[in-house]
DNA sequence: GACTTGGAGGTACC
DNA sequence: ACTGGTACCTCCAAGTC
């Protein structure tokens, strides 16, 4: 029979020993279609140099023989092959092994100590991306298919099953998944501890709240059961009636999916969610993932976390923050102390909190497919891979779907030892920053290279496989300090692909610059994203194509290359203020904005490749200060990395102050900020002056809001692992004497508060924020609100703190 | 006990 | 364990006088 299929979700299983993929996913109908298609494993071994045909027929040979015994079952060679290949850019000979069980694969290739073998690879793919780099059928994609009706599917709940014969690629369809959110409320945060009290659901035409405490009958999404087990019970139901592509949760990989996981067991009840009955399962590692059989489940705090966390605003990723950035949407208010006590009323209030949670996942969930499904197709791999993975693996996995047009046999995964050493290594130089002169500065032009290091790397072709151990004719030297390193000039796969990355995102923005829509936007972003982090990928000790001397070069030839424009845009009559990496800021000098960018364009036609230098904006104003001074010994100087903007339009931006580190309150940062912006607009001090003084008189006066004053620092490890006892970690203390939960990375909120007798530390006067007690004045003058703003009235010649001293002694005269 | 200095710790920039 | 290095700044810890 012929169906036409777009595959969502898939797995591998056994029958006979031998490996089969069961693809779930739908027809242009929205049927739930199951699609099974054989799986052949092998890897590669790749020959020494200088075998005769003889020699290798032989141990061909020896390869087909070996069998070995594992858990149960046989696994044998079934054939090999000789193939012309290429591994790291150069031409070698390998033996193709098939094998009939490919999990066993690792176990083979240790198996294989003949001499004549150089090194074995490709046995550490994982088998549903080896079976899609092998022309299975990709995630997401439409597909005309041909096939059998098969009885593999008899225990799966879906509406054909077909044994794969034939498939080929068709111009697709729309697909909108059925995206089914879901959250819970439980009596105790910790796993294992309480009980779930409610659990919602959010899907299109769909909104429930099941509950078994107390019930509400003015609201009609609430269902009420007589028990926590018949609530589970029903929401086992509701996700097999409402049939879902996707069940989403918001950190449900850590709590939702496992506390329901738990609950059920408790209630010694099955949670079969999966369309085979079965139950979530629970990967071990670092982090769990809970895995459901033929629906993906996504934790989109998980997505967001590892892909866009460093692009959103949220100073934390919890669902109120990032809801409120991505969907102009907060979470409902509820005060949790009041659990103990609910009365009707609460219990509705509770209701609502918990479905407008679901409601606000399904949001962002909506709002994510688009990445979800470009990022699925752009790196053939399937949803519940590319919601978990980081952008590590998302760069590697890439690498992997397109090095076939290469003949490339792929490097191997490091191991324990290899890890450690390379988590080892000596740091490498980085990028060159330009120490500013403090200031307020006018009329300001800011350059920047257009993605500098995937530039660098690409025109240069630094990568692992275009790393030669010793100089070439024509190959590039790159001098760091003492060391040489050379690099070949015959294109490597690793820059050629970022070519091509960088190549599809201008394509892909042009697209999307023309037609504004969320998918061509999406797929630009994607692209942008792998660009950014390729990079970074060539340090990080678990990259299969780890080189630190290609990221090493990069960051020498950047350094290079700002300086160089650095000094030609200051011979050009411009004054340089301020550089970081790939940027230089400068002031015009009554230069008109047609000379700077005659000027660009000039330096553009001596870089060499890809790279390109392009305007980022100009500005009316800038202002850079100096460094706190540490010691009395220290000069001051201008700090790095801390600088405020406003462009032609008015548009303020502020980068490193106080202002946007989430380390200090508010009172600091919100008086920082309009400090800063009333001195960008007017040119002088005047008006930040007197607000400063106010603010000041506001703070001894006891007139602050207690929420002004909070300090937040997350916890980065347990607290028993603390060798310096700052004030967060008495803070952590406090809560768990408390009974509070403590987990690492939390974000603990504290405030510095009056003491009876006189204490220098400031942990000693760390007070939780419903504790009593009154905030110290002392402190958020002299360590908040003064450093705050200190610095920048000093660039006009105002010292603040002889300001108020003087003003204070004036009141006292 | 006052003061200095180095380092741990956290967070930002690109 | 899950991209890299650079930089600022606070507060503690430990040393000196």
């Amino acid at each position: 029979m012929k169906i036409e299929f777009i595959p969502v979700d898939y797995e591998a299983f056994d029958l006979d020993d031998k490996n089969f993929i069961r693809i779930t996913g739908r027809n242009e109908k929205g049927k739930r279609i199951c699609i099974i298609d054989k799986f052949d494993g092998y890897f590669w071994a790749i020959l020494k140099e200088g075998l005769n045909d003889g020699e290798i027929k032989k141990l061909q040979q020896k390869i087909e023989k070996i069998s070995i015994e594992k858990a149960n079952r046989t696994t044998k060679v079934e054939k090999t092959e000789i193939h012309n290949k290429k591994f790291l850019g150069k031409d070698v000979k390998a033996i193709k092994i098939f094998i009939t069980n490919y999990k066993d694969a690792h176990d083979i290739a240790d198996n294989l100590d003949f001499q004549e073998i150089d090194k074995r690879r490709e046995y550490d793919i994982p088998i549903v991306t080896r079976y899609i780099m092998d022309h299975g059928l990709a995630p997401l994609t439409w597909y005309e298919i041909e096939g059998s009706i098969s009885d593999l599917g008899k225990n799966i709940d879906c509406d054909v099953c077909i044994l794969l014969e034939k498939s080929k690629k068709i111009e697709g369809h729309e697909f909108q998944p059925k995206i089914l959110a879901y959250d819970i409320e439980a009596s105790e945060f910790e796993l294992g501890k309480g009980d779930i009290l409610m659990i919602s659901l959010y899907g299109k035409n769909f909104k429930k709240v099941l509950t078994w405490n107390k019930c509400s009958k003015k609201q009609d999404f609430v269902e009420c059961f007589s028990s926590e087990e018949e609530m589970i019970e029903k929401f086992v139901d509701y996700v097999k009636q409402y049939d879902p592509d996707i069940l989403t949760g918001y950190f449900s990989d850590g709590f939702d999916l496992p506390y329901l996981r738990a609950r059920a067991e408790a209630n010694k009840i099955k949670l079969s969610i999966g369309l085979d009955k079965s139950q979530p399962s629970f990967s071990r590692g670092r982090l769990i993932s809970g895995r459901i059989f033929g629906i993906v489940h996504v934790d989109l705090y998980r997505f967001i976390e590892a892909v866009f966390s460093q692009y959103l605003q949220s100073e934390t990723l919890s669902l109120n923050e990032v809801a409120s950035e991505l969907l102009g949407d907060k979470k409902k208010e509820f005060d949790f102390s009041r659990l103990g006590k609910m009365k009707e009323d609460d219990w509705r209030d509770f209701f609502e909190y918990n479905l407008h949670d679901s409601y606000l996942t399904y949001s962002l969930a909506e709002k994510f497919w688009f990445d979800m499904i470009e990022f699925s197709k752009i790196l053939q791999e399937p949803l519940f891979e590319i919601t978990r993975d980081r952008m590590s693996s998302h760069v590697e996995n890439y690498i992997l779907h397109n090095l076939e047009r290469f003949n490339e046999i792929t490097e191997k995964r490091p191991i324990h030892d290899e890890i450690g050493k390379r988590q080892g290594r000596e740091r490498y130089e980085g990028a060159f920053v330009f120490q500013p002169t403090p200031g307020l500065y006018e009329n300001i032009a800011i350059f920047d290279f257009t993605s500098y290091w995937p530039s660098i790397i690409v025109t240069y072709n630094l990568s692992k496989s275009t790393f030669l151990n010793s100089g070439e004719k024509d190959s590039l030297e790159v001098d760091i300090d003492n060391k040489k390193y050379f690099f070949s000039k015959k294109k490597g796969f690793f820059p050629e692909i970022l070519n091509e990355i960088i190549e599809k995102r201008k394509k892909y923005k042009q697209e999307y610059k023309k037609d504004d829509n969320p998918i061509t936007k999406a797929r630009s972003n994607a692209y942008k994203l792998l660009a950014n982090a390729s990079y970074g990928y060539l340090g990080f000790f678990g990259a299969r194509y780890y080189c630190p001397e290609a990221g090493a070069s990069a960051t020498a030839i950047s350094r290079d290359f700002t300086k160089k424009t650095i000094d030609e845009i200051n011979k050009k009559g411009y004054n340089v203020i301020y550089s970081d990496t790939d940027s230089i800021c400068f002031e015009l000098n009554n230069h008109p904005k047609e000379d700077a960018l005659k000027m660009l364009e000039e330096i553009n036609k001596n870089l060499p490749g890809i790279m390109e230098l392009e305007l980022e904006d100009f500005f009316k104003r800038g202002l850079f200060v100096s460094k706190r001074i540490k010691s009395k010994k220290d000069e001051s100087s201008g700090a790095k990395k801390k600088y405020a903007l406003i462009n032609d339009q008015g548009k303020i931006k502020i980068r490193g102050f106080e202002t946007v580190r989430r380390d200090w309150c508010s009172l600091a940062r919100i008086l920082q900020s309009r400090v800063l912006e009333l001195i960008l607009r007017d040119g002088n001090e005047a008006h930040a002056l007197e607000l400063v003084k106010e603010v000041i008189n506001k703070l001894k006066g006891r007139k602050i809001d207690r929420k002004e004053i909070m300090i937040r620092t997350q916890l980065k490890k347990p607290l028993a692992e603390y060798k310096s006892i700052t004030p967060h970690v008495i803070a952590g203390q406090k809560l768990k004497e408390q009974g509070m939960p403590i987990k690492i990375g939390m974000l603990i909120e504290y405030f510095i508060s009056e003491t009876r007798e006189k204490k220098s530390l400031v942990r000693e006067k760390v007070k939780l924020p419903d504790e009593k007690g009154e905030y110290n004045i002392e402190y958020y003058l002299n360590n908040q609100v003064l450093p705050a703003v200190e610095n920048i009235l000093e660039v006009f010649g105002v010292n603040i703190k002889e300001v108020i001293s003087g003003s204070s002694q004036k009141k006292l005269f």
